[in-house]
DNA sequence: CGTGCATTTGATATACTATAACAATAAGAG
DNA sequence: CTCTTATTGTTATAGTATATCAAATGCACG
């Protein structure tokens, strides 16, 4: 599937080097291959075994950059032929947030595929509320005072979860 | 309901000063007053009513320092006499996230009381996995670390759900 | 190439979290 | 008091996630 806005590079021209790539047109056919490419070498890597439905479920989270749910990920694996039921499509995405390969966010009860793999790395997020689309970044200055503040608070942090709503410059600009 | 800590004024004195104080021993009845008559205070000024149903939900939230979850609460207003159904806990609780009085945290779908309601503010909070315990803070440089990348990014924020799971002091040294 | 063990998947049932919709009641303005 | 609005009661259902046990598959080892 072609993303049409290839064909328009105009419009390239006109965004900043800062929108991140989640918000770009984009190849996205070419985001998914790189996803599941990613996902190939680090099972590899870790011996874990990426497994059909695991791999499917993947795809199917990177069919955007929004998040989805598990039982819109069930229903596209029913629509495939596989009578999917519900723990199938949530052992997979277990497998998937372990090994990394997926985010979680909570305040959405949604998936989204990661964009780096290959460098463990905890959850911030932007979310847009309009549009849903999701950018995953990663901020040293915000982990660094984060990490300062647990510390003087008395906490070893495991895990962190960061979501930001808000809206992004596309839906601003479309008012 | 006293906190039996409070006869073991020693304690304290082991403690150093950062220590969060819903992680020190503590008079909890007064923190559960401070709360209700800092809600009164709110919603007095914000035009909103307290009504019974929310007050005692309010209490019931304000039991400990650990996130309580929606049907808790329901048992709890069942224990009270009334009988309750779901609809009831989760309008007081709409009710009290969205006068400030009460946070959700969406990483464990649990709420708990807020510290400070009297200021307007976004949920910033450390849990501890062991005893689940959760102290809320409120840091300066992690806003504006947050503010910065989402600028950059070019994200209008508007909510921000800021949750690191980790270890108390206390559970820490009981290994 | 079996055999045995561990991992994964299938299948059923159920738990947990949250909201829709509409009726009944209570509170506050005039 | 009466109108209007906000709140609560009630029933039903939607949406998210897991427990449990059985069947199948993958794989290491002899």
């Amino acid at each position: 599937m072609m993303v049409s806005s290839l064909t328009l590079p105009d419009a390239l021209m006109t965004l900043d080097s800062n929108t991140p790539a989640a918000l770009r047109p984009h190849d996205h056919d070419a985001c998914i291959d790189a996803a599941l490419a990613a996902a190939e070498q680090t099972c590899k890597e870790q011996g874990l075994r990426l497994t059909p439905i695991r791999r499917r479920v993947l795809e199917l989270v990177w069919q955007s950059h929004r998040p989805v749910g598990a039982y819109e990920l069930l229903e596209a694996l029913s629509a495939d032929g596989r009578r999917a039921m519900p723990p199938t499509v949530y052992r997979a995405l277990d497998f998937l947030v372990n090994a990394g390969l997926v985010h979680r966010l909570a305040t959405l009860n949604a998936f989204v595929g990661c964009h780096d793999p290959l460098h463990p790395h905890q959850g911030q997020f932007l979310i847009c509320g309009d549009c849903r689309r999701v950018v995953e970044f990663h901020s040293g200055s915000v982990n660094r005072s984060l990490d300062r503040k647990a510390r003087n608070l008395g906490f070893e942090l495991t895990e962190q979860n960061v979501e930001l709503l808000g809206r992004c410059s596309d839906c601003r600009d479309a008012h």
